[in-house]
DNA sequence: TCTGCTATCTTTACGCCGTAAAGAGTTCGA
DNA sequence: TCGAACTCTTTACGGCGTAAAGATAGCAGA
């Protein structure tokens, strides 16, 4: 369920994304009809609220209709459609985001923040990940949020052309590990399985059927036995200790990626 | 769209991926009805079809019934629900990965092999990115691939437990650059857009409805103005040439990070 | 005060989706 | 020849986004 960004109507759309901005003041001539009950603004707050609370895959017309006491067609009104109510909630909740990082003790420590900010971000509001990056939304808080990163790297000194291609590979991996969790989290919920009963049941059933598992694939079992990360008594499930492994491992990696980069001078 | 893996009937699942290998022989006693025009591997290569060609969001029973020449509940005979059927579709693509790379010219040189080959896979059938990686599907092929990058990274001589978050974290990138491209391919597609056009006349109503734009965001239009990588002349939109540098430097990136994760003895 | 225009919101409808349920038709062993 | 078991079709249900049409409400000008 990736959902695109910019279809539909696209200059309506972006005055929509940057409205109270530049054209802000009195509303639009409006004359004779009814009051206008719903805004913009209660229809997007809605529309994070049901996807918030259940998923991309939960957010309906008619379920977004609902919860503001309205059918679905009345946010047609408003809104040109589904895919602009999408691009405009995306937007809002990158508002979230902090700006404010500190670069004096180097820009290591400030983007190793930043990247557990944005982490915490994704796993509030899991179906921002849904939302395709190809075409971007090119809201205010999305340029924001990337200004805020730029900043820290251009710390680094690194060229621009570099710099450019090391935020799409952070964001590559900080939206891919994250997914892991969400999208875990989201099998549990839906399937009242959790990780560890899934597990549980899958490979015994592989050991089953496949008998000869450790001799086809010795490294994969070197790694099942050698590298799994330690159960530390607390409830966080096994998929998502994984995963919150991997996002601290490999940001380092990355990290220490990018500081070759720089001892390197590109 | 993420597709989840993994739900429906777990046990019928398992035995459909491992088919024809540890249970293989003849077919499970059969005695009257008229005889299968269907099988489920005909039905799995209708599915990579329909999905290759139109992609993950064409891929409906209706789809793969028709493309040959039944019905949609006709597949119901065979294969449990749509979610077994993609699975089994992702593991018989995953087939065509390579797993015979040479390690002597070392492994930084067999693992950006393996890199560019997984890279082509996913942009040959795009629809693998929707399928969710949190509860894997299990079958042999995922076994296979990953056996086979194992077989590589081992060769760097890092601990398990580094080694299997360097694994996620080389695909949560590579995944994630992907998708950036099969994206951008299918809005063009779908809006008959190009990438060129739509950033054409986004960027222009951005510069006309947000006239301070150069104020708020000096580093983005720093980055713009500097980074952007260089039109050849070919044919490659602009987009995609971006996901492809984003690829190769996010690489090597991820690539010297792994090398200071050796020489820390990690 | 009444009329008429316009904006808001509802109702209905269309063609998609996955799949449950029921039934038609086919092929075999007994 | 009969009946069981199997394949495949038909029909139906509740969901989706949204087009089209109609009901209602509120203000400007008469």
């Amino acid at each position: 369920m990736v959902v695109f960004a910019g279809q539909g109507d696209a200059r309506r759309s972006m005055a929509l994304l940057w409205r109270a901005e530049g054209t802000a003041g009195a509303r639009t001539r409006r004359w004779p009809g009814p009051k206008p009950a719903l805004s913009v603004a209660a229809i997007v707050d809605a529309g994070v609220a049901v996807a918030d609370a259940d998923g991309m895959a939960a957010l309906s017309m008619r379920a977004v209709g609902e919860r503001l006491g309205r059918t679905a067609m009345a946010l047609y009104t408003y809104v040109p459609g589904k895919s602009e109510l999408v691009d405009l909630m995306y937007d809002q909740v990158l508002a979230e985001l902090p700006t404010d990082y500190d670069l004096t003790p180097g820009w290591r420590a400030a983007v190793t923040s930043w990247a557990e900010d944005t982490w915490e971000f994704y796993l509030r509001h899991p179906w921002v990940l849904q939302v395709s990056q190809a075409r971007p939304v090119l809201g205010p808080n999305e340029y924001r949020a990337l200004e805020t990163l730029l900043r820290l790297l251009y710390a680094t000194e690194l060229s621009s052309a570099v710099l450019r291609r090391v935020v799409g590979a952070l964001f590559h991996f900080i939206r891919g590990a994250a997914q892991t969790v969400t999208e875990s989290r989201q099998a549990a919920a839906s399937t009242g399985v959790s990780d560890e009963e899934w597990w549980q049941a899958r490979s015994g059933m592989l050991t089953e059927m496949v008998p000869d598992f450790a001799e086809r694939f010795p490294l994969l079992v070197r790694l099942e036995t050698e590298g799994a990360a330690p159960d530390p008594g607390d409830s966080v499930p096994y998929l998502e200790r994984e995963a919150r492994s991997t996002f601290d491992i490999g940001l380092t990696v990355i990290l220490d990626g990018i500081e070759a980069a720089i001892h390197q001078g590109r």
